[in-house]
DNA sequence: GCATATATCTGACTTTAGTCAGATATCTTG
DNA sequence: CAAGATATCTGACTAAAGTCAGATATATGC
């Protein structure tokens, strides 16, 4: 009914009294919106002074004018930073804390009343989390993790849990043959998870082996992050980590029920080549030289 | 890995940030934002000032002096309301109507720029849905409309759509009991859609008949809707309908393909009733006493 | 060691937003 | 028609946000 813009425009109407509304809430604790917003950023870790200030975007004046003010609260102390003395450290005391927890309990409030009112979270959550992914596509970070870290574990089990969804016959983790945790480490290989926030929201594996060429293993986007190109990104990032590792040839086996991820390795020069292994599952086969 | 108020956290961050890029986006047009809400607000279509402070939230005063300074460069003109001489109603020039449309242009752009950034656009839009309308779920409006509007159209085509993909065996609706429109119509019957702005989120038919009861028809709620109660909602309204034509008998008929639809029916008083048709979808038939 | 760059702070502003108490004109109700 | 209600406007404020030009202290590069 509605045209695509008009569509995007509503959504911007929707969350803008929804973000207003939240702010005024925020208010309520009976201090500025800008002293807020510094003294949340502080709480949430960011304790340098040029960073907060960065982040919200302020004037060096304005900044420095909050900080005092806060610190007239009694809510903050800011020390000198330890390696360059012109820069500033923020942290909260204790009554500071107290504050910040209070306005994380009006946040999380917040969410969960908008939760709570809605029958199927799980589709508004998803929702949620394509939008924000979408939104912050260029903060999402890729960075080399231990294949056996929590995030790395998350993002393997959406992994094996799509599979098992998108094959006819399932997917038994163990029927398949599981790369070793060290074959995925430095220096042998590494594991990639692209990170948004806390949130992961895809992973890549590089397994070294003892023939003469590495292997691309565990390729997943969640579905929050797909059309962001973010595939191809965390393609890149193995090959780039395999350039840095002295890996030559690179292969990979996957299923034709997966057509996007076939298509993203034609489309970036690999080549179909036989089956090179007797895993059950793969039935495609493909190589490329780094 | 994220719980799930986190998760609607990292939405708000995200969209926070967004919908204040596009505030100082509108402040390149050198006016401050407060005077570009009144003149768009003016510029889509509410004329009548007390509206227009009523949905912006403005003092009296301030809203006086907004105006005046649209006045003031020659955007806007007011003239006393012809049925009320006490209020006001501003309307624009050609200079604000120039002006409001370079504000268009900018927010259409913007939305623009998301959509076409991404590559799955139709996810992304249907992910904008859901989360629109179930932050503005208090605003929509059920309205009685002839069904052979362009709105009831849509719905209409949309529930067939979904009932293709949802019948094993497909949906033709020549092949099913097509309601003549005039039966969904005063005062034989009623058609209600329910509107989210411009954008319909569902629909139900009360359809009369010449056998002592009227039937309930093409109860459908969109994708984006669901979870907020619509169904419910819609159901008492065509009920109520009923009692103000004086019909005290309902009967519908429906699919076990469609499970939430027999579960909302006997939740709310329906009682199982025998085949009344010779319809070839429906195989469950329920009657309601109002 | 000195010139230059950087991070923060202070003082002196301006603009924007918002509040509140009347004033004025008009409408509604009895 | 009078009394009260309502819509807008004006004047006189305050608070918050933001800007900008130095001042001060510290770091860095030659």
């Amino acid at each position: 009914m509605l045209d695509p813009i008009s569509r995007v425009r509503r959504f911007n109407r929707a969350v803008t009294s929804a973000v207003g509304a939240l702010d005024t809430s925020f208010l309520g604790r009976g201090r500025p919106l800008g002293a807020a917003r510094v003294l949340n950023a502080i709480g949430h870790g960011r304790s340098d002074v040029a960073e907060i200030r960065d982040y919200l975007g302020l004037d060096s004046g304005l900044m420095s004018r909050l900080l005092r003010s806060l610190e007239d609260e009694g809510l903050i102390e800011t020390t000198a930073h330890e390696d360059d003395a012109r820069r500033r450290v923020a942290k909260l005391t204790r009554a500071g804390r107290r504050e910040f927890a209070a306005y994380e309990a009006l946040s999380n409030t917040q969410a969960k009343g908008f939760l709570d009112r809605h029958a199927q979270a799980d589709a508004l959550l998803a929702a949620m989390d394509l939008i924000a992914s979408a939104l912050t596509r260029d903060r999402i970070a890729l960075d080399a993790m231990d294949p056996r870290s929590d995030e790395a574990r998350y993002c393997l089990g959406e992994y094996y849990a799509e599979l098992g969804r998108r094959f006819k016959q399932g997917f038994d983790v163990s029927l398949s043959r599981d790369p070793d945790a060290v074959d995925m480490r430095r220096p042998r290989g590494t594991f990639i998870v692209a990170m948004s926030d806390a949130l992961p929201l895809g992973c890549v594996g590089l397994k070294g082996t003892d023939h003469g060429y590495a292997e691309i293993k565990r390729l997943w986007v969640a579905p929050a992050a797909r059309g962001l190109g973010l595939g191809r990104r965390l393609m890149e990032a193995a090959e780039s980590a395999a350039r840095e590792l002295g890996i030559a040839l690179l292969r990979l086996d996957t299923n034709s029920a997966l057509p996007e991820a076939g298509q993203l390795y034609r489309r970036t020069g690999w080549s179909e080549i036989p089956r090179f292994n007797d895993d059950p599952y793969p039935d495609l086969f493909f190589e490329k030289r780094v």
